[in-house]
DNA sequence: GCCGTTTTCGGCCCGACTGTTTTCAGTCG
């Protein structure tokens, strides 16, 4: 085993370090670009980026040139790529952090630092209190009230603002359907993020056409679960909901829907990429319509299908809309069929009160047969299940099983890898088992590659649970080697879950694409602990499409006779 | 610094808003 690579993460910070400080210095601002692209792609690519740089691979991820590719190994090597240990002594630290406030980006706090000579934040705020920041032309009282405000403010890092997108997506969902029932309301549709279903969110965008916008916005602004309106205009609004959920409401000339739909969606990134190819091949693309440059003739639509045909493209599922090879493949007619919610037949990770969930074994067997599935794994924790548990335990299946045919109950658990990679049940135990499933619950950072190859070698183990054990925004995914997991998965027959809590999402999305793209079958699975979490599998699904994996690459998507055949 | 079914050099998305300014640069999404 070598020496530990730095993370994909590590590498993209060290860029966007690189990105910031090169801006403050006046760098070309296409250079400036260039690294935060590169960056972007790092943290979006689910295998290690530092280990393709070694093999001189990297530069086949678009975005990454030879310039770079040098710079990831600097870091390898260095610990830090050359051009920014050099750089950072030029740059006070603190400046850096002017740019992070709003309204000051790289060309004023350049101005600030150089022509003022302030360099720490606490010098920053007495300049602005002595009135000083004013002496530089295009600054002035507003701009010196709005950076004190800011800095009045606690610093947070912006990524502690986003939610969960388990949060939003119903809340979102039930805005659009209330919207829909108004009599003025012709289209209504979620766009930005939240319908791309990124595992998180900033606000909730709500794209409109209407019969009579003032009527609609109004309707929106009054409904009961508004607390604050922060803006209103006959066209669009925000409002802040009672459990601090903020909404955008956007009335749109239904002529040019579609391609406001599609600018509102994003990513940003997406758009970029297409406005740039539109370019190249003599449109000009903005929200309002796509402009031949040659004859000066515009093209508007009323729904996206017309607009991504109009250039050349098949339509593209919002969640594959984040510049990863989409625009390519709409092009050429191979953008896969991905899975959908409809698709799965069962859920193979659930708990009930044998160990910490909140429902009965029935309970939850009769909410997931509503919820559509023909089976039902109950994978309760291993350390619960001791002493003759498991089989009073299988007791109960049986019976309610004579009971709910031809729904399933499966006989599961999920069993612990311990920090020595011994798994804490006994075989004797596992291979009466229908599924049973394997986790690291502790010890996150003792060997969690090693531990869980050791589980997979075990004949009984089904399927790895939430890999990583990353926690949105509380805790970071384990330092484990996802890319050869995927390689023993392969080898032994193990498949891989996408565990659909809202704040797993574990395997994410990059990681997720990585073993589809390596062959692998995953599971889309709850880990329901109560019977309104089943329903998370939405979640589960979304992000499996943001992976670009299709119904056959579902293992859940079978029915459970099949997925029998396929258990090692 | 990256990239190429017109380019290995010469480009690099588009429009709205803001503050400060008589015509625009910088910021934002």
């Amino acid at each position: 085993m070598a020496a530990t690579l730095p993370r994909n993460d590590e590498l993209a910070a060290q860029l966007e370090l690189l990105a910031d400080l090169s801006e403050l210095e006046g760098e070309s601002s296409f250079r400036v670009l260039a690294y935060r692209r590169a960056a972007t792609r790092i943290r979006e690519t689910g295998g290690p980026v530092a280990q393709l740089a070694l093999e001189g691979k990297a530069k086949s991820l678009s975005g990454i040139g030879a310039t770079i590719e040098g710079k990831i190994v600097e870091a390898i090597e260095l610990g830090e790529m050359k051009a920014l240990t050099k750089r950072k002594a030029l740059v006070p630290e603190e400046v850096v952090r002017f740019m992070h406030l709003p309204g000051l980006r790289p060309k004023t706090a350049r101005r600030i630092w150089q022509e003022l000579g302030v360099t720490t934040l606490e010098e920053l705020k007495v300049a602005a209190e002595g009135e000083r920041l004013r002496a530089l032309a295009g600054l002035g009282a507003t701009t010196e009230a709005k950076i004190l405000k800011a800095l009045a403010e606690t610093p947070q890092d912006p990524r502690e603002s986003r939610r969960l997108l388990g949060a939003g997506l119903p809340a979102v969902l039930a805005v659009v359907s209330v919207l829909r029932e108004h009599p003025a309301a012709v289209k209504v549709s979620e766009a930005g993020s939240v319908r791309r279903r990124r595992e998180t969110f900033r606000d909730l965008d709500i794209i409109a056409t209407s019969t009579d916008a003032p009527a609609l916005i109004d309707y929106f602004t009054s409904l009961r679960w508004v607390a604050d309106v922060v803006a209103k205009g006959d066209t669009k609004a925000t409002v802040i909901s009672n459990d601090g959920l903020r909404f955008d409401l956007r009335v749109v000339p239904p002529e040019s829907y579609g391609n406001l739909l599609q600018h509102f969606t994003g990513s940003k990134e997406h758009n970029v990429a297409l406005r740039e190819e539109a370019v190249r091949r003599g449109f000009s693309v903005s929200e309002y319509g796509i402009t031949t440059t040659e004859t000066g003739e515009v093209f508007s639509a009323e729904d996206e299908e017309a607009v991504y045909a109009h250039l050349g493209y098949a339509f593209i599922p919002p969640e594959l809309r984040e510049n990863g090879g989409e625009l390519a493949a709409a092009r050429e007619g191979t953008l896969p069929a991905l899975v959908g919610r409809a698709d799965l037949r069962g859920d193979l990770h659930s708990h009930s009160t044998w160990s910490d969930g909140k429902a009965t074994l029935e309970e939850m067997a009769l909410a997931a047969r509503e919820l559509g599935h023909d089976y039902l794994a109950m994978c309760d924790h291993s350390q619960r299940l001791r002493e003759g548990r498991l089989e009073k335990q299988w007791e109960q299946i049986d019976a309610l099983n004579e009971q709910l045919a031809p729904f399933r109950i499966l006989k599961g658990v999920e069993v612990n890898i311990r920090a020595n990679g011994e798994l804490d049940l006994a075989d004797e135990l596992l291979a009466q088992l229908d599924w049973v499933i394997a986790s690291v619950h502790s010890s996150f950072e003792n060997d969690p590659t090693g531990r869980v190859l050791a589980a997979m070698e075990n004949a009984h183990v089904d399927c790895i649970g939430h890999l990583t054990g990353r926690k949105i925004g509380k805790r970071l995914p384990s330092t484990i080697a996802v890319d050869r997991v995927v390689e023993a998965a392969l080898a032994t027959g193990t498949f891989l879950e996408i565990n659909s809590q809202p704040d797993r999402l574990d395997l994410r999305d990059a990681n997720a694409r990585l073993a589809g793209e390596a062959g692998l079958t995953l599971v889309v699975s709850s880990d329901g602990h109560s019977t309104g979490a089943l329903g998370y599998v939405e979640l589960g699904i979304a992000q499996a499409r943001r992976a670009w994996l299709t119904k056959k690459q579902i293992l859940n998507a079978r029915p459970w006779a099949e997925i029998e055949k396929l258990r090692k």
